[in-house]
DNA sequence: TAGTCCCGCCACCCG
DNA sequence: CGGGTGGCGGGACTA
């Protein structure tokens, strides 16, 4: 659609614009804040609103990062305005399922059920809760905002071509099928935005849509990095690209501990020789469809991804009861106000798995100032897989930093 | 200078 | 018509 866009240089956007300006007129965080915030117990339901104002940014950022988490399944979304936190539990089966139908548009097999709704043919609420749980499934048949056949004859043929048009371009889809090329590429480990700006976008494209989808790209890029499902590595001296780590960009030890990484090595021992993963499958990257078929094939639902996996996800085992646990002297009102990209405080599980470093800027505020003297934060932490227990210097007393760092940012 | 990505306009959709 | 959503691309910034 295209549409003509004759946008007016805002004064703070002019060349003359002092770096100290734009600082302050920035209005993005990185997508590790969202996912920081959000992963911890006692989250389950995510209001945009909510999102946007905890976060300090704009509601505008928060829909691109919540399209690329749902596209993972990281997320699913219930309503208008809401989505409901699945955490990287929903991650592995997102991946199994887009792997699955890569395989499927790859062999020209008859497509999964949930494939045969194409994009023509599901509405928008259908689309919305292709991660969702069954509770939001059936909210969702309140909440339809099916475009099928708006007019009055039955038998007219459904008028969605707009928002097919526009759907084959979200940022959700985009996103999987970003990560169907790293999950059906063989023979090259890596690849360039380009390079999949070129798979995605087929022949015969013109050069302001290739930037444009490049664009995209990276938007998309950043968010996998942040979330340790990509890296990026340098072919060359200006091209990047990304190499796909999945979920061995989370570490977990076999006891099911999170390993710790250190903030200095974590880009290293992150990393997971390509080719091992679970997700990656052989299939010669020359042979995927033409990117017109595919769009058509990859242009699902899959309303019956995590239909099963969404609430056992939330609550994984081995977690310790919050109620269990007693604040320590910290006071909960310490605000998280640092540097918009400084997410420690808001407190990480499996996306940067750098615990020490959040040790590092965990800078409490005590009630009694005494308390700082006597209660020295070693910062032990003992991990389960969604607690960290913050044990004093005593051994003796032990705080959940998570129900703690959920007070701060509450 | 190419690569990166912030930023917000505005089209689209629905109630 | 208003509000939510998000595609899109200009252009500032960075290496």
């Amino acid at each position: 659609m295209a549409h003509v866009k004759k946008k007016e240089s805002k004064p703070w956007q002019s060349a003359g614009r002092e770096a100290v300006a734009r600082l302050v007129v920035r209005n993005t965080i990185p997508p590790r804040c969202f996912v920081a915030l959000y992963d911890r117990d006692g989250v389950e339901s995510i209001g945009l609103d909510d999102a946007s104002r905890r976060l300090g940014v704009e509601r505008r950022r928060i829909y691109d990062i919540v399209n690329v988490l749902e596209s993972v399944g990281i997320l699913a979304r219930k309503a208008k305005n809401r989505y409901s936190w699945i955490g990287f539990g929903g991650v592995p089966m997102a991946l199994r399922e887009l792997k699955e139908r890569a395989l499927r548009e790859k062999s020209g097999l008859a497509p999964l059920p949930a494939e045969e709704l194409s994009a023509a043919n599901m509405s928008d609420d259908e689309d919305d809760d292709k991660l969702g749980d069954p509770e939001a499934e059936r909210e969702g048949e309140k909440l339809s905002q099916t475009v099928d056949n708006p007019s009055d004859m039955p038998d007219a043929p459904p008028c969605r071509l707009r928002s097919d048009h526009r759907k084959e371009k979200s940022l959700g889809l985009l996103t999987q099928n970003f990560v169907k090329l790293f999950l059906t590429m063989e023979q090259v480990s890596t690849i360039s935005l380009d390079e999949a700006a070129k798979f995605l976008l087929g022949e015969g494209h013109e050069e302001s849509n290739m930037r444009t989808k490049v664009r995209r790209l990276y938007d998309i890029a950043n968010v996998l990095s942040s979330l340790k499902l990509i890296e990026k590595t340098q072919v060359d001296t200006r091209k990047p690209a990304f190499r796909w780590l999945g979920m061995a960009g989370k570490p977990k030890a076999e006891n099911g501990v999170t390993i710790v990484a250190s903030p200095a090595r974590k880009t290293l021992s992150n990393k997971r020789v390509f080719g091992t993963e679970l997700t990656n499958i052989g299939i010669n990257r020359s042979q995927l469809e033409p990117t017109t078929q595919k769009k058509a094939k990859l242009a699902q639902g899959g309303a019956d991804i995590l239909k099963s996996y969404n609430v056992a996800a939330q609550k994984q085992p081995g977690q310790v009861n919050k109620s269990g646990f007693v604040y320590g002297p910290f006071h909960p009102s310490c605000a998280r106000k640092q540097e918009p990209d400084d997410c420690n405080n808001v407190g990480q599980r499996a996306i940067a798995h750098d615990w020490e470093s959040l040790a590092d800027s965990f800078r409490p505020q005590y009630q009694n100032p005494d308390d700082e003297k006597s209660i020295t934060l070693s910062l032990q932490m003992l991990i389960s897989d969604r607690k960290i227990l913050v044990v004093d210097c005593a051994g003796n007393r032990n705080y959940s930093m998570t129900t703690y760092l959920a007070e701060v940012t509450a």
